[in-house]
DNA sequence: ATGAAAGCGCTAACAG
DNA sequence: CTGTTAGCGCTTTCAT
């Protein structure tokens, strides 16, 4: 070992255990456990030690105490893509909590590749205790073959061998729907996102069921790409399958798909209500604002890593019964009504005019 | 030890090189090398090692690499505020660029306080190998000694003995001081952002210097907090003040004083011109769209990294002979012309006929 | 080109 | 309660 940073410029020769142990006249076990296990040491030798120490400027090495242990103080977060403000409430609710329990958060962005996800997976999980798979793009069994290396959470999404935890999709997007109908909106077009996403499963699912229920009719148009710009290109679309309300898979997709309407000099909320999901950065100073199935995204966060510490101290718990599946954590949504929806005008010129959808239209109960 | 992650349930005794030298017939030291150093082991026999290893599945424990050798291939980049979209972009480009070349970047977010700062970089200087302090709200000695352990890179800011890297501000500044000029304005306001923010300096004394050339007026308004809270508590502000035009410390605190503007009844531009800085996620769907001093956001990461790197490689180079001081990399910014400015309206009633401003009006020369 | 051996700094039995 | 003694898995002289 030629060159360590330390001894080159940077640290200067920081002292070790050794040396404490030496000006203390102890043992250097006593001083390991004077720092890693208080109370297993007599209270007057603990408090010479940590004197010493101060005084000498020790600081435990956590790499060190990483090889024997495992204990890294490492937590991982994978994000699909750091760009999305989606993630920014996440992260601060990741960091906090993991933060206040002594841990430090790994943050790897894999721009929505799924290569990029595995190798990141790759390159972090030696290095860490627990990882949190926040809205990954790999299948279930990849994501297991990961969770056999270290505990896991996924967030966003739900499976019944792995901790998960994700919003309840189904009510939220049920109060959207409600909200709709009482505007008076007969047919809802859904605007679907990645086909890979769990959410966007679960939202047409539950939007289906909803206005069933309700009486509503639904119909679907997309995959279109989660971003501002898939918004734009189902503005496009929508232009030629008119509707007088629009469900979008998120709030991202939903802006865009305002902008490219006034382009096309169709009116929000007047010749259509748009709803999008997750209400982040920006829903509230859009034009219109947008209403929104809002996501406990900070919540969301915690309550992951949350999940994961807990697996970290008692992963004795459920791993031998095994008795039935996990229930995913399911957080509640809830509906912010902002400017972007309005009551339906029955002789709007627009969605009654227009070319026949060149999307099925399907009956609710289809 | 008792229970280590890797043996308890999780990773199955993964395979160390004892395992390969045994398979292979050779000495654990020949296959580290051959995974460390390749080119200092016959072709055949590391071929044959790799071979082996490959099949059992062995892969090289970082943790243990690092104790010797200090390499954890861990950077940290501190960030003031996850949530804030200015770092999304910046964080895009430094992971691009650290992932790129082996290294995986720990993101610690620090909520704006100097405080959780010093805890971050105490918490993650032990196992990183450098350090890049974006936006750091801590002194320049708190920096140095953060240096004096790891390389430092500091982003947004200008030190002359750390490496830095930052938006040419004064160029972008002077830029927008320009256009404002040729609306026909004569008197520019600046919202000011945190004392304690190298930028805002920058952004001000810029400001003068440019208006003093173009024979402008100048005002500041503040301090305000750099958000949107802050942005709208400054439309009061600048109602008791009129002006006909406003340099906001940054886009965030823009979107919020044109929101805070429009309650107010006042429009923008009509009667009110306003500039941000940065060019954040939003800044082109908030109405108006906001015309504003875009920061090279991504690039500004990467060539943070980028400058870490090579500190990382040869720190032998600057170190010995410090000839005069470090010259900080400055990025262009290029100004962005959206819907937030206007010709300046001689008649405009508010500006003109507000109540005296309550802040002092000082002549660009002053 | 390869082997043998000595650690990196800390933790964890196991005695005493 | 504290000392002794092995390592964790890998790297790196120093020989051969």
């Amino acid at each position: 070992m030629t060159e360590r940073p330390k001894s080159a410029k940077f640290g200067e020769a920081r002292p070790t255990i050794y040396d404490v142990a030496a000006a203390c006249g102890v043992a250097p076990s006593t001083v390991s456990r004077a720092f890693s296990r208080p109370g297993r040491v007599n209270a007057e030798t603990a408090e010479r030690i940590r004197q010493a120490a101060a005084e000498m400027g020790y600081r435990t090495n956590p790499l060190a105490r990483a090889l024997p242990t495992g204990r890294t103080s490492l937590l991982a977060i994978i994000v699909a893509d750091v760009t999305n403000p989606f993630f920014f409430e996440i992260l601060r609710g990741a960091e906090e909590v993991a933060t206040e329990a002594g841990y430090t958060l790994l943050v790897a962005d894999v721009q929505e590749s799924v290569d990029a996800e595995r190798q990141a997976l790759d390159r972090t999980i030696p290095m860490v205790e627990g990882v949190v798979l926040a809205t990954s793009r790999m299948s279930d069994s990849s994501i297991r073959v990961a969770a056999k290396q270290r505990p896991t959470v996924v967030l966003n999404r739900s499976m019944s061998d792995i901790a998960s935890v994700a919003t309840d999709n189904s009510r939220g997007t049920r109060r959207a729907v409600e909200h709709l109908a009482e505007l008076g909106h007969t047919t809802i077009t859904y605007l679907a996102g990645p086909d890979a996403s769990w959410a966007n499963g679960v939202r047409w699912q539950a939007l289906r069921e909803a206005a069933h229920e309700l009486g509503l009719r639904v119909r679907r148009l997309g995959p279109f790409a989660p971003t501002q710009a898939g918004g734009l290109s189902a503005a496009g679309a929508l232009a030629n399958a008119p509707s007088t309300a629009v469900l979008a898979y998120n709030d991202l997709m939903a802006i865009g798909l305002m902008r490219g309407l006034v382009t096309l000099g169709i009116r929000v909320p007047e010749d259509v209500s748009v709803v999008g999901f997750d209400n982040i950065f920006g829903a509230d100073f859009c034009t219109p604002q947008l209403t929104t199935v809002a996501a406990p995204l900070r919540q969301l966060g915690a309550v992951a890593v949350q999940t994961l510490l807990n697996e970290l101290r008692g992963p004795a718990e459920r791993s031998p019964a095994r008795r039935g599946p996990l229930k995913t954590a399911l957080l509640p949504a809830r509906l912010v009504i902002r400017s972007s929806t309005g009551t339906a005008n029955p002789l709007n010129h627009w969605a009654n005019g227009g070319q026949p959808a060149r999307t099925a239209e399907l009956d609710a109960a289809g």
